[in-house]
DNA sequence: AAAAATATGTCAGCTATATTGACATATTTT
DNA sequence: AAAATATGTCAATATAGCTGACATATTTTT
């Protein structure tokens, strides 16, 4: 399978020049959905309990993360729109885990915080992420910390975050 | 940004015995979150030519990958439920891209592969992604594909696929 | 001062992808 | 013959995203 160049096909992408790429690397693909899967399914336990979902958890992340940060910046982070963030966002603020504070200039923005108990939640759903990170980075190798890190910046789009 | 290793902050985490694991990875938990969100977007613009979701992709991707693959085996791996593969299954057998085989032992189960279009299809959603791992493996230096692979695989989860 | 632009919030309706539960069919195993 | 298995399908529901429209407060521009 996928051993011949015989692809031709419609060559609606005109790049293929010549010996180009064929070969497509499936495995990295692969593994990295996997790894993401599993990542990302570590937090969803304690998620569930409190009825919150994967989005709440980014949006407490972020604002944990960078506190003080606008509407405006954690859209732009997260790559929603603000129809999307205001539901996650407002059950967040009504459980007490994120407040708002007008802007000190601007007083259009809101300022996001985390709350005492937001800073403790984002911790503790950090924190398996974090143990499965240090495992993974264990059974790796030296050096790995710092190759990861290039590799996966690398990953990102140029212009971005 | 985030440059010290000094983290301390508030230790609320009683935890940390000595040096313990107050230190909770929210660089690469990021990086990895931005890494696996622009490598999904890669393939959204083919896709939604078609009317194909991300859902799609990854049942086109896996079936092109292991030819014969059996339902079971598909939602063994995507860990979704049989009626939320359904939808997406029949979509793509009704628009010619993967077709069924009863199995010649168990007659049935529904043995899965790409047609030719299917295949074709794999790969230009593929290419992206892969001129992407490529890009971000020589920023990275060499060795990084050995390693890379090796932490990527140390984050899934043991038992797995 | 008036007008325009901006930051945020909100209403309403839509879509994609997932869920659970129930049941049907064909086939294989017990 | 009965039970288990692999698959398919119907129906209802949830989550998280989307577009479009409009409201409010505030800042910037004219």
């Amino acid at each position: 399978m996928a051993g011949q160049p015989n692809q031709k096909a419609e060559n609606e992408m005109p790049s293929a020049g010549a010996d180009n790429t064929d070969a497509v690397d499936f495995e990295i693909i692969e593994l990295f959905f996997f790894a993401y899967r599993d990542f990302t399914s570590d937090p969803d336990v304690i998620l569930e309990k409190r009825g919150f979902g994967r989005a709440h958890h980014r949006v407490l992340h972020f604002v944990d993360r960078e506190p003080g940060m606008t509407v405006a910046n954690l859209l732009d982070t997260l790559r929603i729109t603000k129809q999307s963030l205001a539901r996650v966002l407002k059950q967040l603020i009504d459980s007490g885990y994120i407040h708002q504070v007008a802007g000190p200039e601007d007083r259009r923005q809101r300022m996001l915080y985390t709350t005492k108990e937001g800073k403790t939640l984002a911790r503790a759903l950090a924190e398996p992420q974090s143990r499965r990170i240090a495992e993974a980075m264990e059974k790796t190798g030296p050096g790995a910390r710092e190759l990861v890190k290039r590799f996966l910046a690398g990953m990102k789009n140029a212009g971005d975050n």
